[in-house]
DNA sequence: TATGAATGAGTGTTCATTCAT
DNA sequence: AATGAATGAACACTCATTCAT
């Protein structure tokens, strides 16, 4: 404290901090982030948990203050990244009206969501292996899941004026659409990491053509 | 069985054995096989060296006289299914004239492929990914990857005459094609285990209507 | 120690511990300390991590907070010793004028170093049979090796007036009397245990002689 | 066997083999030979079994037809190398009068004996890193050590007429004369590795030095 | 509250040795 | 007698988690 000499080591206790209150989201927040960025570069297994709080600038202790273990850190990113993706998708939708251009519109916004965060999309992709295990702890994640295409198939359905076209029911065809879009742009990704971003027209015209078939 | 307790115990010496080399070779594919099980039962990183050989019922031991290392296995195994579905793609084509009905006879026999064989299926998504890691210990699997894609893509490219249908070059629609039917499967996999052969038609609608777009 | 159970399990909780630091430093020095002893009595190679972690009192994982490999650790030892006998050998000619007579007391004082110090003695010994092999792992302590003669054999050049006789080099003679002195130790110590240190003047008397014609 | 191919393969049946007992007894030399060869090369503790029957071009079973186990091969290497230095130092005073002569030639005996054998020389050193140990494995060890210095101390009386110069004692300075040989040849050989046969006027020369005031 | 030293269960891998062929 | 496939005890090292400060 004296000294101020932690101030220039620590990047989260140099944050902003207006209430202790403020300064535990945060660092959070910055732990959480710093995880899905680990994530991404190296892969769950492989990020250790020291990995996080070096990056972060917290001792190793910090870590369980915020997440009771490694696997609720990974839960909490889950969650935020699927709440992160319907906000969008329902932010698509405002002022339209049902038709097969809402549900473009929806899949491009997802689309962009992912072009902007390819963290989230591996780390969904990560997960998704993950979702077989039987094992308790993995339940949780597996409701994650099931919650939000429940509600993406909600979505859709409204979207569609309710008549999702045969031989679909809205909730597989939500699965359909984010399968599409997730198997595609993760083969772009870890095939062309160069031209991930330039190739939005390109990927987009793909999947234009693919939603037409579809609906 | 009474009185042949042998025979309960090691599966491995349990195999009628022609010659020395007809052993070696069971016990290899015994491991591989039992590996894949592991695989999809409990993913890729839960599944211990242990786990393998003790449902193989040899000595742990044993494992490493057939694979170097627990990533060599997979590379092998990773191989072992990408030709297999190769090969059954390339069958899907035979004494068939090109056009939009070969492209829809191999994608069905990808998807009767994975029908069959979840555990290549599962293989597969974890596998893909591992594939960001920049670790030298992945460089192998990426090129069995991209060459299976490769080889995949001309295949296509024949099936359809040499002319993939704009947007598409014949290896990003392979890619799509298969991100598609991966993506769907798994998904259909995870959340709706007990349907998942009888679902098959469903599935297969799915794709045929999504396929008469893409082409 | 009625009451402090604790006291008498843990060797280096139990150690006067200013601040951490301390503790830190001294834990360190616990584990160079016990490696030494149990690498004189039951050899390099015999010795296991837990074999040091248990008679250290500490837990196995601890290792491993101070050394990255058991490879580490054998590196600091040697160094250590090297730089404990240099010191020796140096403090032994303060204020001394260069002559046969400083060599002597070179000579005696790493004698008695040894005697005092037969852990280091054997270690060295035990090194030395490791420099032959070509292994990345071992060029390190070549250099060690390599740069205390190189050092040893200028002392020994400034205690000779920088005439070392012929047909010696400084540092070849350097060798000669550390690989006599050695050797003879060795052998008394292997063969000897018991009169080890009693037979100190008889081991002088010898040397004594030998020095006499070599200078 | 029928077309000879094995003839080509190994080296052990490709030996002339006048009958069975022959054949054996080469097998068992080829091994040893083998081994310290690999002794020297890699390290006792480095040198894996296989290693050995690899090179011996036999199956790895083999090699348990001639020694019982690795610790047997070793004894039997080192019983083999002090028996032959110990007949080279008997052969040196073949028709010599009794005087320092007589030991300056031993001690030169032993040093071509070296020089033309460095693998025995690192395996000796090796060894006698071992006898610390107090498993009973390594009692036979020491033994075979502790004969032949009493031998040599009875040679070196011989030379002497009886009378060892003050204050050796016949055995004691035999083990001084063989530990400033091979000391002073073990750094040689470790630090000056490509000079080493051709060092062998300089090395004679500090010993011959040496030898004149020991005596 | 934040820390990081300490922990030890858990895992991949090695290798001397055995034994059926 | 020769072989090499099979074995499993043994070991170095990792890392999520705890807890005293």
């Amino acid at each position: 404290m004296s000294g101020a000499q932690t101030g220039t080591r620590r990047v989260a206790a140099a944050l902003p901090q207006g209430r202790v209150e403020r300064r535990k989201e945060k660092t959070r927040q910055v732990l959480l982030q710093v995880a899905l960025g680990l994530f991404f570069e190296k892969g769950i297994y492989w990020t250790k948990i020291e990995d996080i709080t070096e990056r972060a600038d917290v001792g190793k202790g910090t870590f369980y203050q915020y997440f009771e273990t490694k696997e609720a850190l990974l839960r909490a990113l889950l969650q935020q990244g699927l709440d992160l993706v319907l906000a969008r998708t329902q932010d698509a939708l405002r002022d339209l009206k049902p038709g097969p251009e809402a549900v473009s519109r929806m899949v491009l916004a997802r689309l962009d969501f992912f072009l902007e965060n390819p963290e989230y999309l591996l780390l969904f992709h990560q997960v998704r292996g993950l979702l077989q295990l039987k094992v308790e702890a993995v339940k949780e994640l597996r409701q994650a899941y099931e919650a939000h295409f429940d509600r993406l198939g909600a979505i859709l359905r409204a979207a569609l004026n309710g008549r999702p076209p045969s031989p679909w029911k809205a909730r597989d065809l939500a699965l359909a659409l984010s399968a599409f879009t997730s198997g595609l742009l993760v083969h772009h990704l870890l095939f062309d990491k160069g031209d991930f971003k330039h190739r939005r027209e390109v990927i987009q015209a793909q999947l234009d053509r693919s939603l037409q078939a579809l609906l």
